[in-house]
RNA sequence: GGGCCAGUGGCGGAACUGGCAGACGCGCACGACUUAAGAUCGUGUUCCGCAAGGAGUGUGGGUUCGAUCCCCACCUGGCCCACCA
């Protein structure tokens, strides 16, 4: 008996595959299955995955990545579909640039280097990729079409330069990426990281933020991808309103955008961002008292370190802007101007209406600076009480009403009332507002009237308004009453005689201040009681309901007040929190901006026969420390002539994001080594759009949205037919170590796949990795060494069941059903991406099979074919062994037969009262009443002679009998 | 602070989306083979109980004949974003 030699076997059959280019996939055109089948040939599938980074070492992840989904690849394969499984390299980026400066190495070599090293690690997956396909970002070739597509979108007014913001790090003199920057530090020597402005490259990626919102919904995406990038978007529906000025010198208005324009009669200040051009201009002209403290504060603000501000985020700190003032246009009053840091430059327009009684932020400043807080919206608090909850078809009145905490005059006790008739109202002394009459006026009124206390002093009010919603038992309307709440405190105990109709209403009853909360019914503890008790802070309340203090809106609900209030003082605006895409890089390992600099003509784009704009051979990577990238130091590579004028003229020198790299190369996998064009629109007819795509869940909002924008703006430019690239994508879980932290060199917990492999096989941690857990969940699941040597074992025990002589001809009646079965549930769950349930059901066929004691030869075939995309060396060296000459790859998937998945007898659990009792055989689909006669004589210990009540049957599964009580 | 997701044995996970909770694998225990260890094979393995039986899917409540699954409240953990007006 041959023992299980995977060494010899996967390397024999990676070279064979190679050899007879097993897994190049021609091009037909993509069709329905039918026409396709008609015409000979296989429907097109196009399955990709994320390309690696060449990093220069596989790690477990890239197995995850690459080895688990080649399972579906083969199997679809063995479906009849023409699958273009590709790979290639995104191989430009910062890494190579680091190794560059540190080990003195020539990016270029150090990458191809990794490139070479890499593909022969990821050969040893056994993976099915067409190779021939391959794409490296870095080639020439490839980035010629970057550098051409670049132009395109530069040519629509896409491409623009701007003055924005970076990172910049002040001891290695350089801009760094976002990713370079860690808790506001310098990835590389901890310094602090600055902001800085410099002229940089973006792209109007914010032009298209509804459609990337909009065209997301027909789409098969995970709902959280959707949901994260709507997030990242960001798109909200607001107005635009102006603020006329008072005391300046000039005229200016200042807009502010809201997304509550509804709270606009509650605006007591504005605050703009310390970058406003009103503040410069201020300045500028003296308009101003404290010109110099607040030249003071925008400085500080600009220097402000992204530390800082995460550190301050708590602390607000502004200062007014002296002797200029805006009017607020409902209201009329003269409002008094900040500027603060906690107000964004670059979202909206850099200025704000401030509300503090309805926003946090806002709420938190004004307090700080004594600013007044007036509340404008209100609360509807609906009873819940039974006999008090509003009613349906009832006409309704509004009121306005008080509501009174009256104090003892001696001791800590307070006034409550009892209904007689509906005891469940437990409240204070509460009644209408007359006519005319003042509040505090109308509560010293219902006291004495309720209560015959005469001399009540008023002390304050409490809380804020709220509306309180609930039906008048006796005028038998609902009422939408408008409560405040006032605080009076008895002088002496002097009463006068109460009215009969009252005391017939109500009890009087004194409550020790303990006692009160309890005694209370629900609305009343939380909106009087706690705000008297100072529980509640006067927090700023956020959320919709009724206008109050502002003239003729009040008693209008918000969401109607915002349109009313938009339309009367301001206009309707929508804004994004997503910015421009910067695509500008100061770094020298990256794709050559095609753009030529000309003092007369300005930004010029390189002329197209010109392309590609090649990247220089430099000897030293490090930065000059001007801010321009390494590759201003190629002096007679940046001096060139102006394409346009013949002008002195000279090359940009900063390069493209990576992500720009990575935005477009699948389109290049269907005509990879196409000169002429970044690939012929009839190629990309054969597999556009992309039917799934697989990767991590990192490239949400990165990755994912940049490509969606970037193919939507080549739709725009009529080079795609497809306005999305990807019709269904998958985010894999995660792997982490054996200690169930993420893998790390620090942490000593990395797995090494080359180890793992030389020790079991490929197919054993192929295997592994898939039956882990399921794969398109965003999870993680820690690796875990005797979870693989249990694969093996699996294997192992497949390769001794395949070195049986003889396969017997006596097949099994309950094996062929299990295969059957099998056939169809490794099917279903490959398909559904649940490769871990697939494997388990192999495995219970495999035990099957042991206990059974054999195996027909027809059924081991179909074994192997299922077997075949899991563990693909060892399925073809057992299928070779069977005498076939053809790769097991070729062969079609196993069908199964409806009828052999059907039991000639089913066990039907017996549940009485819902609980599991016992259990019976029956004839599948048997009648209810012939299931019945056999689960009461089979539960008859439960029953004790018990009535049947009713009868739950689910067919060939469960009857429950439900006794009578 | 906001958004999204998850919580099931000692562990990874399974359960046709309302129908026997714990498939499959790991680990563990006992047994066989072995001078021994390992490998392999067999049996068992949610908890309490000798058993009959009872409890049980983060906690508390609800809907239902029946809830891991649906609804409400809470607790815990993870990921992403974060002064976005």
């Amino acid at each position: 008996m041959k023992s299980y030699d995977h060494k010899r076997i996967e390397r024999k059959w990676q070279k064979e595959w190679a050899k007879e280019k097993l897994y190049e996939t021609p091009d037909t055109a993509k069709g329905p299955a039918a026409a396709q089948a008609k015409a000979g040939k296989k429907d097109n599938f196009y399955f990709l995955t994320e390309f690696p980074y060449p990093s220069g070492n596989l790690h477990v992840g890239h197995w995850y990545a690459f080895a688990v989904p080649d399972i579906l690849a083969r199997k679809l394969r063995m479906e009849g579909k023409n699958v273009l499984y590709p790979i290639g390299f995104d191989a430009f980026g910062l890494p190579a640039e680091n190794a560059a400066i540190k080990h003195k190495l020539n990016p270029r070599v150090w990458t191809l280097k990794n490139i070479a090293y890499m593909k022969k690690q990821i050969g040893s997956m056994g993976a099915s990729f067409d190779w021939s396909r391959e794409v490296i970002t870095c080639a020439p070739e490839y980035y010629k079409w970057t550098q051409w597509l670049f132009l395109q979108f530069f040519k629509k007014g896409l491409a623009y330069q701007k003055e924005t913001a970076v990172n910049w790090c002040p001891k290695d003199k350089t801009v760094l990426a976002n990713e370079q920057v860690v808790n506001g530090r310098c990835e590389r020597c901890d310094s602090e990281v600055e902001q800085r402005n410099m002229l940089q490259w973006n792209l109007k990626i914010t032009d298209y933020a509804d459609r990337l919102i909009d065209d997301f919904e027909p789409l098969d995406w995970p709902q959280q991808i959707k949901e994260s990038q709507r997030n990242w978007i960001g798109r909200s529906e607001g107005a635009i309103i102006s603020f006329q000025l008072s005391g300046a010198s000039f005229q200016e208005k200042i807009e502010v955008f809201t997304t509550r324009p509804d709270t606009l009669f509650g605006v007591t200040y504005l605050v703009l961002a310390p970058e406003h051009l009103f503040v410069q201009k201020c300045c500028a002209s003296q308009t101003c008292t404290n010109t110099k403290e607040i030249e003071e504060y925008v400085k500080k603000a600009a220097k402000k370190t992204e530390l800082e501000r995460i550190a301050e985020q708590k602390e607000k700190t502004g200062i007014k802007l002296e002797g200029v003032e805006a009017v607020n246009p409902a209201t009329g009053e003269k409002i008094p101007i900040f500027i603060a840091d906690y107000v964004l430059g670059h979202y909206g327009t850099g200025a704000i209406m401030a509300v503090p009684a309805h926003d946090e932020r806002d709420n938190e400043f004004a307090t700080k600076f004594g600013l007044p807080i007036r509340q404008v919206i209100a609360p509807v608090l609906k009873s819940t009480i039974g006999s008090d909850a509003v009613r349906e078809n009832v006409p309704q009145k509004d009121r306005d009403a008080i509501m009174c905490i009256v104090k003892h005059w001696k001791k800590d006790e307070y006034l409550c009332i009892q209904w007689k008739n509906h005891p469940e109202i437990r409240s204070f002394v509460s009644g209408g507002i007359e006519k005319e009459e003042d509040p505090v006026e109308a509560g010293q009124r219902e006291i004495r009237e309720e209560t015959g206390y005469t001399h009540a002093k008023f002390v304050r009010q409490i809380g804020n308004f709220s509306f309180v919603h609930f039906y008048h038992q006796i005028k038998e309307t609902n009422v939408l009453a408008r409560f405040r709440y006032l605080y009076f405190e008895l002088q002496d105990g002097e009463q006068v005689p109460v009215a009969k109709e009252e005391t017939d209403m109500h009890d009087v009853l004194w409550k020790k201040r303990n006692e009160v909360y309890d005694f209370l019914s629900l609305a009343e503890r939380d909106t009087i009681w706690r705000g008297f008790e100072g529980i509640i802070k006067n927090d700023a309340y956020t959320k919709s309901g009724l206008l109050v203090n502002s003239d003729e809106f009040d008693r209008m609900d918000s969401e109607e007040a915002k349109k009313e209030i938009a339309e009367k003082y301001g206009r309707p605006k929508t804004t994004y929190k997503m910015r421009d895409w910067v695509v500008s890089r100061q770094r020298y390992w990256g794709v050559p901006i095609p753009v030529i600099h000309c003092e007369k003509c300005g930004a010029v784009p390189v002329p197209e026969k010109e392309l590609p704009v090649i990247l220089p051979e430099i000897d030293d990577y490090l930065p000059a420390g001007d801010g321009k990238s390494p590759l201003a130091k190629a002096r007679e590579w940046v001096a060139v002539e102006c394409p346009q004028c013949g002008g002195k003229a000279e090359r940009e020198t900063d390069t493209l994001d990576t992500f720009v790299d990575s935005s477009w190369y699948f389109l290049r996998y269907t005509d990879p080594k196409n000169e002429k064009e970044f690939a012929a629109k009839k190629k990309m007819a054969n597999w556009m759009p992309v039917d799934l795509y697989s990767g991590g869940a990192e490239h949400t909002t990165m990755h994912l949205l940049y490509s969606r924008f970037w193919h939507k703006a080549m739709y725009d430019l009529g080079l795609v037919v497809d306005s999305e690239p990807y019709l269904r994508r998958m985010n894999r879980s995660l792997i982490l170590g054996p200690d169930g932290q993420k893998m790390s060199k620090s942490r000593g917990n990395v797995v090494d796949p080359d180890a793992v492999v030389a020790n079991l096989g490929a197919d054993t941690v192929r295997m592994y990795l898939a039956f882990i857990g399921p794969y398109n969940e965003v999870s993680s699941y820690p690796w875990n060494p005797d979870g693989v040597v249990g694969v093996r074992r699996f294997l192992e025990r497949v390769w001794r069941l395949g070195q049986l002589s003889a396969f017997s001809d006596q097949l099994s009646e309950n094996t062929e059903r299990l295969l059957h079965r099998t056939i169809r549930k490794v099917g279903e769950d490959i398909a559904a991406l649940k490769f871990n349930t697939a494997i388990s059901q192999l495995m219970i066929f495999l035990n099957t099979v042991e206990k059974e004691k054999g195996i027909g030869a027809k059924q081991w075939e179909s074994f192997l074919k299922l077997l075949a995309p899991f563990a693909p060396h060892m399925a073809e060296e057992l299928w070779q062994e069977l005498g076939h000459d053809t790769s097991i790859h070729l062969e079609r998937w196993p069908e199964y037969d409806e009828k052999l998945l059907r039991d000639e007898e089913v066990v039907i659990v017996v549940q009485i009262d819902g609980k599991a009792r016992t259990q019976m055989v029956a004839a599948p689909d048997a009648a209810e009443a012939d299931v019945r006669k056999l689960a009461e004589a089979a539960a008859a210990k439960w029953l004790e002679e018990r009535e049947v009540a009713r009868v739950i049957y689910v067919p060939n599964r469960l009857i429950n009998l439900v006794l009578a009580k």
